[in-house]
DNA sequence: ACCTGAACACCGTTCAAGT
DNA sequence: ACCTGAACACCGTTCAAGT
């Protein structure tokens, strides 16, 4: 249906049609074959302007990096992060079949950092610097990108199946909190694990300690 | 080389093959036909048991969650939660490229669900109620996954790339940031968000306040 | 009950050929 | 410079046939 004729390829058009064709029929439908289709085009064409399915992918993660808007100015920095946070979660839910397929990909062009430029910044004027800085920036990244991926894939119990229920009979703390596991109130989820990260990360040890009190067991690498 | 001739299948042989093909030479490599070569038999045998390539992957991450060793015996509660976090981890780092496959999909089978028992009742030990226990079980497994699964794929400017040396120059923070960025410290990234985020989820609203000071803004879900 | 060969409708990628 | 058809070496899954 979507076959436009003779149509002027760009490593840019394709990647649009990469990620529309993926936000409709799923990651699934990815095929350099059905891509050409989608761009009246064979598929061989498609390798004029990426280098293969590996690099379309890649293109696909630049993408959706660039609808990540963080905008520092004139915010708190914990704002920034938080902001950031929230942004990760919002573009994967904007292209969750996309995100599934590409969420998890590190980073490297020079548009990809500049987000990453931004949060390494906020960390900095928090007074938190060296290693601890690029550990936070972690932490925030593996906490946004998991929360999204498990939100895509379905939450553990979150869809309460029929065969499923004996199971959960039998585990008792699970029986207990099956009305809460059922619920589906993903953002105060989101929002409780954010919360807890960064004040956690508020007692890592730095230069002033937080107000609060005295410095926690935060940030010891023990183990 | 390993084919074997006329092994009598099972269930479990057939995801115990998938397992031991899917380490020894990646995700891509797990085909029904390339599995079935493994076994000495033809792909179509396969089929009698698992339903088919997406029950072969819900095998796996059984399997998987199988080597979970939680083990709340006589332990205190936050250090169960550890525990299961780090063990996450410790699976998904001897499985990577299996981790890579399945390392998201909920659980559902009874035996899955076990670690999840332990985990919400470590919390309910500790106070934590309702649904903020199940927020916090979703916080610590989306770190420990998300954490996982980045560390698979790479961290962000993890391994300096050539042609990222200018991108990176051009980003102040990431620059000044570089040495800790390429730096190789994953335990001490791993257990500087583990830390955060229990310290933080000790500051959620509960019945007994932590001993440390006034509540903190934890865990109110804002937005 | 379990295994099989042949078949169907697909894949990504290479390459020589066209314009 | 960009697009193409044919070809290669694959996929998952169905189905009728074997034992």
């Amino acid at each position: 249906m979507s076959t436009r004729r003779h149509a002027r390829l760009t490593r840019r058009s394709v990647l649009e049609a990469a990620l529309a064709l993926v936000d409709r029929e799923g990651a699934g439908a990815l095929t350099m074959r059905r891509l050409g289709d989608e761009l009246g085009v064979a598929a061989m064409s498609l390798y004029n302007h990426v280098a293969g399915r590996g690099a379309l992918l890649d293109g696909l993660s630049e993408v959706m990096v660039g609808e990540l808007d963080v905008g520092a100015d004139g915010q708190e920095p914990v704002d920034v992060l938080r902001r950031f946070a929230r942004g990760i979660r919002s573009v994967a839910l904007a292209h969750p079949h996309a995100f599934e397929l590409v969420g998890m990909r590190p980073l490297s062009t020079r548009a990809s950092l500049e987000p990453v430029d931004t949060v390494l910044g906020s960390l900095r004027a928090l007074g938190i610097e060296g290693p601890q800085a690029v550990y936070a920036y972690r932490a925030l990244t593996s906490y946004a990108r998991g929360f999204a991926l498990a939100e895509i894939a379905g939450f553990t119990l979150e869809s309460a199946a029929e065969d499923e229920a004996e199971a959960v009979a039998a585990l008792p703390h699970v029986a207990a909190l099956a009305p809460h596991l059922q619920r589906r109130s993903p953002d105060a989820a989101f929002e409780f694990g954010l919360d807890a990260l960064l004040a956690g990360v508020d007692f890592a040890p730095r230069k002033d300690q937080p107000p609060g009190g005295p410095p926690r067991k935060a940030a010891e690498t023990s183990r």
